[in-house]
Formats: structure tokens, sequence, C-alpha cells
DNA sequence: ACCTGAACACCGTTCAAGT
DNA sequence: ACCTGAACACCGTTCAAGT
């Protein structure tokens, strides 16, 4: 998974960078993957990296953009496939979303940890995310127009909405959820509980 | 605010380093934090710290342990002040977390960033941890005992309310609400609006 | 156009040595 | 017991130079 260092040398190199970030990521956490260490793995020297990326932020935006537009892939095909009726497509998205953290928790840290770059500074990355953000803020909008779904601020109840899934799955991958109980075995029931409660809240004037 | 540093030679070190610290993340992130930098600051030569702390991550633990502290102090007084009301008390506990979250950043990023120090390594850290998550649980107990709140695992439903309004904190702090139209405007009234769609959830039978 | 190699100013950590 | 200073193996970033 990391031997086929003789291609890149006219080949991808950003690609090759790209991926040998996301590596070091997994093995080591945001905070420790380097510059240097991800060019060696791509077969190059230690400055080869600037002729693609401005700097070291500039790989990790380009990195995170990369994950928002495979979240948003995601939540697309989930809502697809759940069908016509408003409020399952709503429904789906939320396991869509756990699935894209559990399965590609590398990704998620580049996009929603706390230093994290800059989505204002990096327009694309801003972009992207939005990009994902805006398919739940659309399954929102469905869902107050053709179902019995609570009125008001489409992008603020989205964004409580997104919320809980959100932390659900950011407190799972760092852990927090397992120092208490719940695992890779069980949150999928964890997550349609609360998906439940939330539902209860959002049905405006069902019992 | 850093000028003092004539007392710290036989004063108390690890309290400068861990003030040092603070300030840095919240110029620079937890990221920009350099514990040769933190030294200076305390006006201490690079290798100094090592006499109180085994490495970097020790002086963070130490810090997020500080907060964890912290913040059990806020969410405990909040209940006090919310008087004897079961539901009362649970609903208190929400504004003063976020009030936590939004006053001390810094704080709140080293208790909860990814690359956060583990709890698992550094005991004390989990336990002061689990003892500021035990007042919501608390909470809950409380409330399922003595109102008419949802039946279940109460320790599961306490992280279930603690997830969104822990989502909400994480993510104002680090400009997901801002760029989505939520600021400190408006931010108590985002969480108004969460709390009740939460609690129409937590509220068995009633419609 | 893309990569190398040397250089600079930083880190974290260790260790002998000082008081 | 606590701190210093030198040392080592790393970083991110820049820049002249090579092809």
């Amino acid at each position: 998974m990391a031997e086929q260092k003789t291609a890149y040398h006219h080949g991808d190199l950003p690609r090759a960078l790209k991926s040998a970030a996301l590596d070091l990521i997994s093995e080591h956490g945001v905070t420790g993957f380097t510059l240097r260490e991800a060019a060696r793995r791509a077969g190059v020297t230690h400055a080869a990296p600037y002729r693609h990326f401005s700097d070291k932020s500039a790989l990790l935006a380009a990195l995170a953009e990369d994950g928002f537009s495979e979240l948003r892939r995601r939540l697309e095909e989930a809502a697809d496939q759940a069908g016509d009726d408003p409020l399952a497509r709503f429904v789906s998205l939320a396991p869509a979303y756990v699935r894209f953290a559990v399965e590609q928790p590398s990704y998620f840290r580049v996009m929603y940890g706390f230093d994290a770059p800059d989505k204002m500074k990096y327009e694309r990355l801003g972009e992207a995310d939005d990009a994902a953000f805006a398919v739940l803020v659309e399954g929102v909008r469905m869902a107050q127009e053709k179902a019995a779904f609570i009125h008001g601020d489409t992008q603020r109840i989205a964004i409580l909405a997104w919320l809980m899934v959100h932390g659900l799955a950011h407190a799972h991958i760092d852990g927090a959820l397992t120092r208490r109980g719940i695992d890779a075995d069980n949150i999928d029931e964890a997550l349609a509980q609360g998906s439940e409660l939330m539902m209860r809240g959002f049905l405006a004037g069902s019992g």
C-alpha cells in the first residue's frame, strides 16, 4: 500500500501526497502528520510538495475538501435509495453521516478538527462543506413542504438536526462514547434512539 | 498579563506553565502550543518543564483536567441555582455548558479536541471527565424519578442529551455556526430552540 | 515545469552539570 | 530538589541550482 514509489516522479504527486497524508493521520492523528514524512512516503524530496501546495495547511485543506465531496456523495446516495417519502429521505441521512465518520475517520478529523484548515481562507473548502450541508438543508425543506415537519427557519432546523448526528460521530471517533458504553456494536442502536427522540421533537403537532 | 516572571523561579512553575500554555492555545490553537515557548513565557529554560511534566502531552492532560473540574463546578452551580424542580435543574445544564465553552474556548479545545490527551492513559483526566459527566447523568436520573421523563438507560439518555449541547458548543467554537448564521448574538436563541426540541423528545407521553 | 540539496530558524527530549 | 546548557534528531519553509 506504500511501495509503488517509482511512478510518482512524473506522475500524480499531489494525489500521492494526499494519500500519504491520510495514512499518516490515521496512524498518528492530524498532529502527527508531517509534510516531510509525506514527501518521504511519496518518494520525493522534502521541498517537492511546495511545487503543488503552498504550505502544510494547504495540503490539509485539499484533503478536507476531498472529504466533504465524498460526504456529500454519500448523503445524496442515501437519500436517493430511501425513495420518495420526504421523512424517509431525511431520516436516512443520519446513518449515512455516521457511517462516513466511522469508515473514514481520518477525513473526518481534517474536516472537523479544531485546528482544521480555515474554511474562510480556503474558499473551495468552504464551498465543499456548504455543498454537503446543503443536502441536509434540502432534506429539511422537503420535509417541511410535504410532511408534518416543524415550521420555522429551515437552515436553523437543519443545524439542530446536524448537531446531534455530528456530535455522535465526533464523540464516537475520539473515544468519548466507548468510555461510556457505546461502541461499534451498539452505535447503530444509539443512533436510532437518538433519531427517534429528535424526530419526536421535529414532527410538529404529533403526540 | 505575562510580565511577572520574577516570582516563578522558586515559585509555582507548574501553574505558570499551564497558564502560559492556555494563553498560547488561545493565540495559536493547540497545534500552535509549544513547550519551549511556554517555558520562555514562564521565564525558565526549555528543559525546566520536564521536572514537573513528563512530556508535552502530560502538560496538556493537566490542563484538560483543570478544565473538566471547572466545567463540573459550573454545572453543579447552575443546577443548584435552578432550585428543586428536576426538569428545571436538567434544563439549566445546557446553557451552563455552552457558556463554559464560549468563555473558556482554550480549555474546551484541550478537553475535546481530536488530538486531546488520552483519557485512558491519564487516569486523573478520565476521572475529571467522568465527574463532570456525572452531573448530567444525575440530572437525567432525577428527572426520570420525579418527573415525566422518558424511561430507559439513564446513561444512554444522558449521552444523547449531551451530544446536541456539546455539538452546539463545539461547532460554535470552530466557527461552523457563524458561517451558517448563528453567532454570539443568537446562540442563546438557537440553544433554547434546540433544548425545546430535545425536551419534546424526552418528555415521555406528552403531546 | 518540476525536483534536489543546502540552509535557517524552529521543535521535543535527554543528559551531564551546576546550585 | 530544581534548573541550566549543550546536544541530537527532528520540523516547516525558502532558495539557488539542476534537468
